[in-house]
DNA sequence: ATCCTCCCCTAC
DNA sequence: TAAGGTAGGGGAGGAT
């Protein structure tokens, strides 16, 4: 403690000489200078920018883009690096000249204003049109005129009016909801959300380590105490069961007003800035591929070696110090950064100074707990743009110093100083070059591993470094208590506290055993070697993304699945962009889910999310994407899938995995969708001259490489209002292995209960004929679900039938009750019944169901059946194709459903015909005569076929060519030909191909084996395949992709087909990438 | 055993 | 009013 106070002087001490230099170099810092040299070596060591300088158009102009501009933020940027300006990621008075944006919301103009402070705001096409006319324009013709027009004190009479309009119109939900004041109550609920939510005690101010204990979670006692309580509260004070609705102030605040709210909530959000900075890091100092092996080998060598050195840096206070250099008024005071100054708000404290930590503020509190702590504490706004500036300038200096540096953030990092004769001379240098780049101040703490320099540089701060020497190790480690172990959190302290292990010491004690079994095998593991300071991690330059992710859980209120859906896409062009920015495509996509707890009371936080359930749901593709039209498709369905109630969402989040490369980054999204099917059509498997050798295994049972594509994922649903027509024929049913019942475990598992019973239908509501069709352990399951019910219902003498019978219900839809979702989920099978009434679509359950089945052996997807889900939105997740769709299965389908499912296709699919056409009369077309009848179809050779040209004309030759023709296997010809007049005679072959499926049994021709390379059927065919798919492979690869999709659906089913896909692919392939280059793959 | 999904935890 | 994000590690439990 003392030791502290000694520092606390030291600092204050700190502080007042930098007032005297900031006073006398602050002309120097205040410049660009800085800026220029900064932005230099960025595109400098930055490989996804080209910095290819063509002009020096801008020189000394640095522009920051606000919301959605065309040409996009990228491309702004790319301008103007490329002439000589410069382009900030965050907003700062100081480093930007000029704010681009395209439109101004009303929302938006009294933001800009307070923040721009004087700074013009010209719209994109100023850069555009100065690069064509080779100067720089008048801003004045660019500017906009809501704001050109306005007066500077509008400023303040804008600002008056939106607070008195919110005051005037005050949620009821807020104003309920501020308790009275219990200085010493700790009101805790169960997500760690609303655990901030606790008032601070200020009885107990001056000790640190004490108020810390009281900051952190509660142990189990208190917890169920503070629950108690919170239940009192909210059924006595407010019992809301239902949502309350977004009045216009609030709508004002949150995701409902804003169109734009996700880009401008993450300009506004530290935790996003801090979150997201390391990925523009990388960015920057792009370590390669050579270095990293380089380090690989180092790390091995040195571990052997036994003994390293580390060092671990650490800004003190950081974001409160990059403020507070250039306002010396405030040294020595305590100050917060912090959004509010309001000695109500429930604004976060981002960073205190050490100063105000001795007042036990610290970050993440509420900042009316802290005026409580601290009623004088200063609070200073943020400077994004200052941060990222401040923190470049560190890591240039630990580069300038070491070749090894891991970034832990953007004011901390490791570096290995093994072989570095005075480390701690080292550190004194680097602290010094730090501190007079930025006038802030860095800690250092020098030990043998990551871990123990962590908690060196701990007790180094503020402005201090000390090094943790072998000998000193046991010592440093009895007086530390568990929670100040890096990787002990709230969570872990309160379940160490429970088996009475409350310091390192203790912990020692226990036998790694007994940690393994209590806390699993690596945390146990984790938890033994830290206690005795053993770590073996290494410095690690540069770790490879996993996942690329955005979610926001502040400001989100819906009214309308419109309102979700709108979100959801700013997510998905968010999500995007970063994909894109970062050159890597993903495969799966995760939506997170916050919802409202039941009976929660609205969150004491404003805007937060308050007390919810965490739901999330995946969904993997069999080829990676980073297109936006992709993934809203996609997270749609996924979102979809959940059945909420939107006004019960609080937050939401879209999570990118299985990252692959993806050199692609184009600006155009039709482009950029195109080549993402050419890089699909690239990873079909056999995509190799080699000689294709038929696996039977693959032939049922394709690896998940060989599965789907892009859009195999989206696939389809059934237009939830032309089902509703249909009633009886609403439900459906199906069973079906793998990845379903995955999903609907964890649903399934949170629904359990009590609450979870009531969205399931009345047992008595089941229909007995389904169930008695079940597989016995479907109906056990089903059982567990409603307690016994279904058995003791049913007292079924019937027994289970084996899964063909289940097929056979496939017929007459009645039999299922249309008004039911059940969903189970064992080890093997899941049945689901889709109701009727659900707002949203079994869209996603769509697309299991294919992915099901293409993951089945072909037996069992022929034993899966489907009847159609509903769908709410039959524009965003309508099938692409029915190429999705399991031909056995819908052979089985009355002809009824048949047209249902056909209508629920896109237009665009068929575009020459006539839903009637598509629909097909079931009789034969009038017959055309033939052009020629062959004889003798294995003497003819392609001269005499003349298989050329079969594309052209109207109907294309092939049409009438093949109508007619004779000899082994030419009933897939005739089936063509049939085809192309039932579905009206489509320029698609695509949608030939699909009809052919749908409606005929067009598979056979597995006793074609022996000459089926010869014979007349697989020339033409082969001939029909290229000549239609090669010319378009530059056009519309879309078309080629789907083609190939069905080629490859059918050739699971035949070796005829499967021939002509081996031999069409190459081709197909090889033509890509002829004109699409290095650039897929 | 190893993978996968759906979580939770931790850190900044 | 306020801007409670992001990414990695890891555990539980199921599929393969
Ligand atoms: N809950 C948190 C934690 C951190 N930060 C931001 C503000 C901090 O300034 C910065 C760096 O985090 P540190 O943990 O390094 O904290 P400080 O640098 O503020 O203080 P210290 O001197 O302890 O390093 O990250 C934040 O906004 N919210
Ligand atoms: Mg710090
Ligand atoms: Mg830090």
């Amino acid at each position: 403690m003392a030791e502290k106070k000694r520092k606390l002087a030291l600092q204050y001490q700190a502080d007042a000489s930098n007032r005297v230099l900031s006073t006398s170099t602050s002309s120097t810092f205040g410049s660009s200078s800085w800026t220029a040299e900064l932005v230099t070596s960025v595109n400098g060591s930055n490989a996804a920018v080209p910095c290819n300088e063509l002009t020096k158009l801008f020189n000394g102009i640095s522009i920051f883009v606000d919301g959605f501009t065309t040409p996009s933020h990228q491309d702004l940027r790319d301008l103007m690096l490329e002439h000589g300006g410069m382009f900030q990621n965050y907003f700062s008075r100081d480093l930007v000249t000029h704010i681009i944006c395209t439109t101004l919301p009303d929302s938006k103009i009294r933001d800009h204003r307070s923040f721009s402070r004087g700074l013009p705001i010209v719209k994109p096409s100023w850069i555009v049109d100065s690069i064509s006319c080779g100067r720089v324009l008048p801003i004045s013709l660019y500017a906009h005129e809501r704001i050109a027009h306005s007066h500077p004190n509008q400023l303040t009479m804008s600002k008056f009016f939106d607070y008195t309009k919110e005051d005037a119109r005050k949620p009821s939900y807020y104003r309920g909801i501020i308790p009275a004041s219990e200085p010493s109550t700790c009101i805790r609920e169960e997500t760690p959300y609303e655990g901030q939510e606790c008032i601070v005690n200020t009885d107990v101010v001056h000790d640190t380590r004490h108020l810390q204990s009281i900051q952190e979670p509660l142990c189990k006692e208190n917890l169920e105490s503070d629950l108690h309580i919170k239940n009192l509260v909210s059924s006595g004070a407010r019992d809301d069961k239902k949502p309350v609705s977004c009045s216009e102030n609030v709508r004002s605040h949150c995701a409902l007003g804003d169109a734009n709210f996700v880009q401008n909530y993450f300009k506004n959000s530290r935790l996003h800035f801090i979150g997201t900075w390391r990925s523009r890091y990388h960015n920057r100092f792009n370590s390669s591929r050579v270095e990293k092996d380089q380090q690989l080998e180092n790390s091995r060598m040195l571990a052997d070696n036994g003994h390293r050195i580390v060092m671990h840096v650490d800004m003190d206070c950081f974001f409160v110090s990059v403020v507070v250099r250039n306002q010396s008024e405030l040294a020595g005071k305590p100050v917060v950064v912090c959004h509010s100054e309001k000695t109500q708000g429930t604004a976060e404290i981002s960073s205190s100074n050490y100063a105000a930590r001795a007042f036990g503020v610290r970050s993440g509190m509420f900042i009316r707990d802290a005026k409580a702590l601290c009623p004088e504490l200063q609070v200073v706004p943020y400077d994004f743009g200052a941060y990222e500036q401040v923190a470049d300038q560190f890591y240039d200096v630990l580069h300038k110093h070491c070749k090894k540096v891991q970034a832990v953030s953007c004011d901390e990092a490791y570096v290995d100083v093994t072989g570095v004769e005075d480390p701690e001379t080292l550190a004194s240098c680097i602290r010094e070059e730090v501190f007079d780049l930025t006038r802030c101040t860095a800690s250092v703490g020098i030990a043998g591993n990551l871990l123990l320099a962590r908690m060196a540089t701990k007790k180094a701060k503020p402005d201090g470094q000390f090094r943790i020497l072998p000998c000193h190790v046991e010592g440093f480690l009895s007086g530390l208590s568990v929670k100040e172990l890096p990787g002990v959190g709230w969570s872990l302290q309160e379940r160490l506290h429970s088996k009475k292990i409350y310091n390192c010491k203790q912990l020692q004690c226990v036998s790694k055993e007994t940690l393994q079994h209590d806390f699993g095998v690596k945390t146990g593991d984790m938890l033994w070697c830290y206690a005795r300071g053993i770590d073996n991690r290494q410095v690690v330059t540069h770790q490879e993304r996993k996942s690329i992710g955005a979610e926001v859980n502040w400001g989100v209120r819906f009214e309308t699945t419109s309102d979700a859906e709108h979100f959801l896409t700013k997510l998905c062009e968010e999500v995007s962009e970063r994909l894109q920015n970062t050159l890597v495509a993903g495969r799966t996509f995760t939506i997170k889910i916050k919802r409202r707890k039941e009976g929660a009371a609205e969150p004491q936080k404003f805007m937060g999310c308050g007390t919810c359930d965490n739901l999330s749901k995946s969904i993997t593709l069999g080829c990676a994407t980073n297109s936006v039209h992709v993934m809203l498709r996609v997270s749609k369905q996924v979102f979809a899938s959940f059945h909420l109630d939107v006004r019960e969402i609080r937050g939401m989040g879209l999570q990118v995995t299985r990252l692959e490369s993806h050199p692609t980054r184009s600006t155009d999204e039709g482009q950029q969708h195109q080549k993402a099917l050419g890089a699909c059509l690239q990873s079909f498997p056999t995509g190799n001259s080699r000689k294709c050798v038929v696996d039977n295994k693959s032939l049922t049972k394709p690896s998940k490489e060989t599965l789907s594509s892009v859009e195999d994922a989206l696939l389809w649903g059934i237009n939830r209002s032309q089902l509703k027509e249909k009633k009886g024929m609403l439900s459906l049913g199906k069973i079906c292995k793998g990845p379903f019942s995955g999903l609907k475990r964890s649903s399934l598992r949170k629904e359990k209960g009590k609450q979870a019973l009531s969205c399931l239908p009345h047992h008595s509501e089941l229909d007995q004929s389904v169930l008695a069709s079940l597989p016995p352990d479907i109906i056990e399951e089903l059982d567990d679900v409603y307690n016994r019910a279904v058995t003791q219902h049913f007292s079924s003498t019937q027994k289970p039938h084996s899964l063909t019978t289940v097929s056979v219900l496939g017929g007459p839809p009645a039999l299922v009750q249309p008004e039911s979702v059940v969903a189970v989920a064992n080890k093997n099978y899941a049945i689901k019944l889709i109701r009727e009434e659900e707002e949203f679509s079994g869209a996603l359950d769509g697309h299991l169901r294919i992915s099901n089945m293409e993951s089945c052996p072909l037996d069992e997807r022929a034993q899966t059946f489907c009847l159609g889900g509903t769908g709410a939105d039959s524009e965003s997740i309508a099938p692409l194709s029915l190429s999705q769709v399991d031909m056995a299965t819908l052979e089985e389908l009355p002809f009824e459903l048949r047209k249902d499912i056909l209508r629920s296709l896109p237009p665009h699919r068929c575009s020459n015909s006539s839903e009637v056409e598509l629909l097909g009369v079931p009789e034969q077309p009038q017959s055309i005569l033939p052009l020629a009848k062959i004889s003798n179809p294995a003497s003819i050779s392609k001269d005499v076929l003349q298989l050329d040209g079969l594309w052209c004309g109207d109907p294309p030759k092939w049409v009438l060519q093949f109508e007619t023709m004779e000899g082994a296997g030419t009933d897939a010809l005739h089936l063509l030909s049939k085809a192309f007049f039932d579905c009206g005679c489509p320029k698609q072959f695509s949608c030939i191909l699909l009809h052919a499926m749908c409606f005929h049994k067009f598979i056979v021709y597995n006793g074609v084996k022996q000459d089926s390379k010869d014979s007349v059927a697989f020339r033409c065919c082969l001939e029909l395949f290229k000549q239609y798919l090669l010319p378009q492979v530059s056009g519309n690869l879309e078309e080629v992709f789907t083609v190939v999709r069905v080629l490859k659906r059918l050739a699971r089913e035949g070796h005829f087909w499967d021939k002509i896909f081996r031999v069409i692919l190459p081709s197909i392939q090889e033509a890509t990438r002829e004109i699409y280059g290095g650039s897929l793959l």
